[in-house]
DNA sequence: CGTTCGATGCACT
DNA sequence: GTGCATCGAACGT
C-alpha cells in the first residue's frame, strides 16, 4: 500500500469516526530541522456546544474559531500555561468538533524529537518521546504557527503508510474535569507509548 | 506501584 | 481573578 496523505473528505465525517481511524495514522512535520514523524496510538473526540468538555461548549470565541471552520485543519492551543495540544477539526463548518491527537510511536526523526523534549530533567527514552498530548507537539515542534495548519497541505499532515494499529480499545477521556461520561477516548491496547494512568488504560472495551 | 503538588500564560467571566 | 483537554518531581506504600 502505497503512503497517502488523509485528504479533506477524510476529516469531513462524523467525529468518533475520525479518532477512531486516526489510530495507525502517521503524524508528520516538516521543519528546517527536518522531518518528524510517528504513528498515532492515542486520540480523543471533543464534540459540538454540548460537550461541556468540547472548547465549543461556551459558543464562538476567538481561541475556538478554528473549530467552526472547515475540516482537515489544526486547531492547536496553548493549556496550562505551557503545553501546545494539537486538534485535527472535523466535520462541517455547522458542527465545531476535533479531534485530540494525544500520542505518537515515534519513527521517524526520533534524535530531532530527543533534542526538543531535552533541556531538563532525565532524556526520554524512545517510547516516552511523544507520550501525552504536551509531549508530542514539543518533540514534532508544534506550536502556534500551527494553528490554524491546513492538514492536508506540504508542512504538517496526517498520511496512510498502510500500518496496522493493532487492538483498539475505547473508554472515557482523561485529563478533563467534565464530561468524563462520554467514552470519546481510544488507543491502541497494550502500546507503551499512550498516556495515562495505567488503570484508565486496562479493562476497557474492545472496538 | 500510588498520590500530591507546583510551574506557568492566557482566554474568558 | 479563575480555571484549565499537562507534566514530572517528590514523596508515601
Amino acid at each position: 500500500m502505497p503512503t497517502r496523505r488523509l485528504d479533506r473528505a477524510f476529516y469531513d465525517r462524523p467525529t468518533l469516526t475520525v479518532a477512531r481511524e486516526l489510530l495507525g495514522k502517521v503524524l508528520v512535520h516538516r521543519t528546517l530541522e527536518g522531518m518528524a514523524a510517528g504513528m498515532i496510538v492515542e486520540t480523543e473526540a471533543y464534540i459540538g456546544e454540548s460537550d461541556p468538555a468540547c472548547h465549543a461548549a461556551p459558543g464562538p470565541t476567538a481561541r475556538n474559531a478554528p473549530l467552526y471552520g472547515r475540516p482537515g485543519f489544526a486547531y492547536v492551543y496553548l493549556n496550562y500555561g505551557m503545553h501546545y495540544l494539537v486538534n485535527a477539526v472535523t466535520e462541517a463548518e455547522a458542527k465545531p468538533a476535533a479531534v485530540l491527537i494525544r500520542a505518537l510511536a515515534p519513527l521517524e526523526g526520533t534524535d530531532l524529537m530527543s533534542q526538543r523534549r531535552a533541556g531538563k530533567g532525565r532524556v526520554p527514552r524512545e517510547p516516552e518521546l511523544c507520550r501525552g498530548p504536551g509531549n508530542l507537539t514539543r518533540a514534532l515542534a508544534i506550536g502556534p504557527d500551527q494553528n490554524r495548519a491546513d492538514l492536508t497541505g506540504r508542512l504538517l499532515w496526517v498520511e496512510d503508510r498502510g500500518l496496522t494499529a493493532g487492538r483498539i480499545r475505547r473508554g472515557p477521556r482523561i485529563g478533563i474535569r467534565v464530561g468524563t461520561d462520554r467514552s470519546w477516548r481510544f488507543w491502541v491496547a497494550d502500546h507503551p507509548a499512550v498516556s495515562g494512568p495505567r488503570a484508565a488504560n486496562v479493562r476497557q472495551v474492545d472496538v
